[in-house]
DNA sequence: CATACAAATAGATACTTGTCAATGTATAAA
DNA sequence: TTTATACATTGACAAGTATCTATTTGTATG
């Protein structure tokens, strides 16, 4: 993962309400409207949040039907890890 | 650490010029003045990015004389992976 | 004290981002 | 096919941020 990879990680984690939604992932997956309603936020609003957290790769995404659902990336935390090996040093 | 203060950390790592930082101090504590040599910025730049990575905690300062001197925190690996605990879930 | 050097602060500006209302698209049901 | 539901996209706006120049503060030295 280069800079610019791991500067859209972190963005994509720099966020109340993404923090929130990882933390109601965490537990399984989740559809677009049920997270709404644990949300203060808009449909459009968690439409970006989303998409932001897809793109980066911590959240994975499964159509069926009308329902968008969602989930943590398997490899979510590992991604975070390497973050922590290439820019802080081993613990 | 609550969510507000995992945002400000995160968003101390979303930044290229602030990545590079982390990764220069990685093999030891640097003064800001070299710091700067390696970094295509001005000197008042880099004292606000040094700001924002001492305030979340990732990064701690030491003045001597006329110099500050710099380096990685030794708990901020465990921060980060306090993140994954929280907001991921275990690996 | 005067000068030089290191770093912080202030103020300005361009850019990014989180948010919403409005609209579009896709899918299912009647 | 019409209607309803779930989600995405667009466009606009306010707030935040990265950067610079100019200035100030702190510290050592002549």
């Amino acid at each position: 993962m280069n800079d610019r990879e791991t500067v859209r990680l972190c963005k994509a984690l720099a966020d109340e309400n993404r923090l929130q939604i990882l933390h109601l992932l965490k537990n399984g997956e989740l559809c677009a409207c049920h997270l709404l309603d644990d949300l203060h936020i808009t449909q459009p609003t968690l439409s970006h949040h989303m998409k932001l957290l897809c793109d980066c790769g911590l959240v994975d995404n499964r159509k069926e039907g009308k329902w968008m659902h969602y989930s943590i990336a398997k490899d979510a935390g590992k991604k975070i890890s390497a973050i922590i090996t290439e820019y802080l040093g081993e613990e």
